[in-house]
RNA sequence: GGGCAAUUAGCUCAGUUGGUUCAGAGCAUCUCGUUUACACCGAGAGGGUCGGGGGUUCGAAUCCCUCAUUGCCCACCA
């Protein structure tokens, strides 16, 4: 069967994951091989596939299929995750769009609507990471609101509630005025905004005296309950105690005096809002101030906003300021650029507010978190600066505000009795909550008479629990599959959540497992464009992965992401990667067409220059083998793709094929055949983790195979000793072809055309690769001579010397120009290298290696100006 | 405001304890080549005072100081 000139991915990718799903090569059930384990950073349920998944994912895979193919039992567990701000944004945004609003439906119509939503686009992401080739045990695939990842949610709420962990608490949070809920601190983004410092006049009560505050903020004071000034501060000794008039709201407010205050900032003088800033509120606790909440839940505002009620926030500023010229309680405007907190996911400015929410007290849980990757290198972090953030978050960690007023999501697993903040039981159940709730009243409380709490929790309150929940280990915590799996091996993510996701999970491993979650992080880079900017749909910079896929082939894509994923940087992706990488699939099928084309003679001798290539080759796979092994170590994947790159590229098809390569329309030796099919089969195995489907074509393309012999289940190349001898022989040997080339470009001389070899050598060492150099050199005849050859092209590899023959015909000037340039150069050389070794304080210092090293320089040095001189006679 | 990282060829990056092969790789560029696997090819070539400046050392891309630029994280200054 002869193959097609050229790649074609399309034909192919299918076939082979169909293949593989088929024969369940993906799944992994627990047995007596060491399990190699990863679980995937669950995408959003109703998400599509980004370069960042791409990128994520393609290393995962890369992972798993290594791992597969080394002997274990490699287990990827698939998953999304119903990211409850993120997938009720979009429902309620489609309700919307029907004309219909969240607040018209009851918590059941509107969840209706919401698993509607997912059956309809939940998944799709997963059947995307089926085109990139992604091996994930599919069987397990898991969302973190199945049952059972639910129930464990649960129980820990209420395991954590029960160790006194979980609090409620009236507190100032952020809220998110778009979704309508609060938000954990990692959950707010701060940006620079530009706007305005106001400076406004307040009349002191009684006097006509005023007083002038900067403010960023002008709507909000409405909701004045003070205004602050340094006690230290001269200039305002005369106000203390007195009172001051709020403008347009016409309310008589006091002067306080803290020192929180800064002389410096403004007019020094300060506005106190207790309900709408974080400062503010503490001020207010301190000094016992009213708090007026100006805002409805959507940031308009309410009727202490006056006659500005019902209306916007910014809209309001931009009317409150107009009233507040025209009554001339406006000092000056100046422009001020200040940090804003928007809202993660829906970009909304964040308003600081004041409400009952849920929290998780960290204070004890963060120890083991730190201690595990910090001292005892339990878990591993790369690259290692990360570890650095890590700590200071954990270090710096506030409580964890996990209520959400969401619909999407767990319910809080809270039953109120009564109206009080404090009524309420924890329970998995509300049978069990009216059980508990009975109890702790001492009468009877009726499952009617309870009302659970309206909030979910925070989506990371269910994906921190991710690698134990998917082995069902909080459920039923001593079952086979977590003792077998957990703790898993690597977690591959992005840097972006560190604290939302990493951080939380080792925190949860080692409250609810005592054991870590993983041995290994590493942190991906962020996908930014050629010139830098991070992707997004805004910019329209993010190219399609799937149309990418179409394009190049799955593989090719796969290696265009990793050749630019260096470790530890973010990612300049450019589409052209991609293009080598269909490059290098069709150089390898290519390769591949080369050797099957050719006819076996079971009857003629392996040819020497054959059996020499098939030594070397051998050895430097070898060496190839072990750098690849090491940079997986250290998870330069990206280096070990460019090693093999270059292994097949270069070392395989270019020299090996080359150096075996029988002549035109010439059967080649069985032997030798035998050998590069090997060969190439060793090539597919180190390619499946990079390039699974081409490689699966070509393995199954050299002999028809058995399930039980497909390359994904194969088995990885041994190490073993290898010859390094031959390969520093080889190394010369190159250097010779390349000399020999560069003469005939140089001087015009065909290919086709044979030209002989005279070699001036004091050691010939490399003479068992003449029979190599003769075939790539297309030499008829290689002659050691003692003396120059006349009228000879010559050229140097190190102190040997090599001419080929032009009976005379050769540009002598040009020949002795070349000559005498190198021979300056060598001179150059040894001068410095001379310098060095008459220098008495390197001499006495440097280690007697390096001595040695420059001594090795000078000789050869010297043994080769020798060589050029005698050429430079033979010339003149 | 604090912290971390980066700065090496046109681009993306290696460069492990300072000392062979320390100035490298891939891509891109240029020249030549329709040699019988592949033009998604082959052969060859050019290209960097290692961000600037100082210092330590016999010796610095590598260690120290300083400046500059960029990126990221953290932080309640109205």
């Amino acid at each position: 069967m002869s193959l097609a000139a050229k790649y074609d991915p399309a034909l192919i990718e299918d076939k082979w994951y169909k293949y593989w799903l088929e024969n369940n090569y993906f799944h992994s059930e627990p047995n007596e091989k060491e399990a190699y384990t990863i679980v995937i950073p669950p995408p959003n349920v109703t998400g599509i596939l980004h370069m960042g998944h791409m990128l994520n994912n393609t290393i995962q895979d890369v992972l798993i299929r290594r791992a597969r193919l080394k002997g274990f039992n490699a287990c990827w567990v698939p998953g999304t995750d119903h990211a409850s701000i993120a997938t009720e944004a979009k429902v309620v945004a489609k309700l919307k769009s029907e004309g219909i609003n969240k607040s018209d439906l009851t918590r059941e119509e509107f969840l209706k609507h919401a698993w509607d939503w997912t059956d309809k686009h939940g998944g799709l992401i997963l059947s995307q990471l089926k085109k990139l080739g992604a091996s994930c045990d599919w069987e397990r695939t898991k969302f973190t609101l199945d049952q059972s990842m639910s129930e464990s949610v649960i129980s820990t709420f209420v395991d954590l509630h029960e160790k006194g962990l979980i609090y409620r608490g009236y507190r100032m949070v952020n809220w998110d005025p778009e979704a309508k809920t609060t938000l954990s601190d990692e959950e707010v983004e701060h940006i620079e905004k530009k706007g305005h410092l106001y400076y406004l006049k307040y009349k002191i009560e009684g006097s006509d005296e005023s007083i002038t505050i900067a403010t960023t903020r002008p709507e909000t004071i409405l909701g004045d309950t003070a205004v602050c000034i340094n006690p230290n501060d001269e200039r305002f000794t005369h106000l203390k105690g007195k009172k001051v008039i709020v403008p347009i709201a016409n309310r008589v407010i006091p002067i306080i005096e803290d020192e929180y205050v800064d002389i410096e900032f403004g007019t020094g003088c300060l506005k106190i809002t207790p309900a709408h800033d974080q400062n503010d509120k503490i001020i207010g606790d301190k000094h016992k101030l009213e708090v007026i909440d100006i805002f409805n839940d959507d940031a308009t505002l309410n009727s202490f906003g006056l006659h500005y009620q019902g209306k916007d926030r910014f809209v309001v500023r931009t009317e409150i300021v107009k009233e507040l010229e025209e009554k001339g309680f406006v000092e000056k405007i100046e422009d001020y650029t200040n940090k804003v907190g928007i809202s993660e996911r829906t970009k909304a400015i964040i308003e600081p507010k004041i409400s009952v929410q849920w929290f998780l007290n960290m204070e004890e849980m963060v120890k083991p978190a730190l201690k595990s990757v910090m001292e005892d290198n339990e878990i591993n972090i790369f690259p290692n600066k990360f570890k650095n953030t890590y700590r200071h978050w954990l270090e710096n960690i506030r409580d964890w505000n996990i209520s959400r007023q969401l619909w999407w999501g767990h319910q809080i697993p809270a039953f109120f009795y009564g109206d009080g903040m404090n009524d309420f039981v924890i329970a998995k159940t509300i049978e069990e909550a009216a059980v508990l709730a009975s109890k702790k009243l001492g009468k009877t409380v009726e499952v009617s008479q309870l009302k659970q709490d309206e909030d979910s929790l925070d989506t990371w309150f269910s994906s921190w629990l991710w690698p134990i929940s998917v082995f069902d280990g909080i459920n039923n915590p001593d079952n086979e599959e977590i003792n077998y799996y957990y703790p898993t091996n690597d977690l591959v993510t992005g840097p972006d959540i560190i604290f939302f996701w990493v951080a939380r999970m080792i925190m949860a491993g080692y409250e609810f497992k005592k054991e870590k979650p993983f041995k290994n992080v590493y942190f991906t880079g962020i996908v930014r464009d050629k010139i830098g900017r991070k992707m997004s749909k805004q910019l329209g910079n993010s190219p399609d992965p799937i149309e990418l896929m179409k394009q190049y082939g799955a593989d090719g894509v796969r290696v265009g992401m990793l050749l630019c994923a260096s470790a530890g940087n973010d990612i300049m992706f450019d589409e052209d990667l991609c293009a080598q990488g269909k490059g290098f699939a069709n150089k390898i099928w290519n390769s591949f067409r080369l050797i099957k084309g050719w006819e076996i003679d079971q009857n003629i001798e392996q040819p020497e220059s054959s059996a020499i290539a098939i030594e070397w080759y051998k050895a430097k796979f070898q060496k190839t083998l072990v750098s690849i092994d090491k940079s997986f170590e250290q998870y330069r994947i990206s280096e070990a793709l460019m090693t093999t790159y270059k292994l097949v590229w270069d070392d395989f098809s270019s020299w090996l094929l080359e150096m075996i390569k029988p002549a035109y329309q010439k059967p080649i030796d069985a032997k030798t055949y035998k050998q590069v099919i090997e060969f190439m089969e060793d090539i597919l195995k180190l390619l499946h983790p990079f390039m699974p489907f081409l490689s699966e074509e070509l393995w199954q393309e050299i002999e028809s195979r058995t399930t039980e012999q497909a390359l994904i289940v194969s088995v990885y190349p041994e190490l073993t000793e290898y010859n390094q001898d031959i390969i520093t022989s080889f190394e010369h040997v190159s250097e010779v072809i390349s000399g020999i080339r560069t003469i005939r470009k140089n001087n015009n001389i065909s290919f086709k055309d044979t030209i002989e070899l005279h070699i001036v050598s004091a050691k010939p060492e490399h003479k068992s690769f003449d029979r190599v150099v003769a075939k790539l050199g297309n030499i008829s005849a290689i002659t050691y001579t003692d003396s120059q050859v006349k009228g000879a092209l010559s050229f140097r590899v190190k102190s040997d010397e090599y001419f080929v023959p032009m009976g005379g015909n050769i540009n002598v000037e040009e020949e002795l120009a070349k000559l005498s340039e190198e021979l300056k150069y060598t001179e150059g050389f040894l001068k410095s290298v001379d310098k060095k070794l008459s220098n008495e304080r390197f001499v006495s210092n440097a280690p007697a290696k390096v001595i040695e090293i420059e001594n090795n320089k000078r000789n050869d040095a010297i043994a080769k100006i020798e060589t050029i001189k005698a050429s430079i006679e033979a010339l003149s």
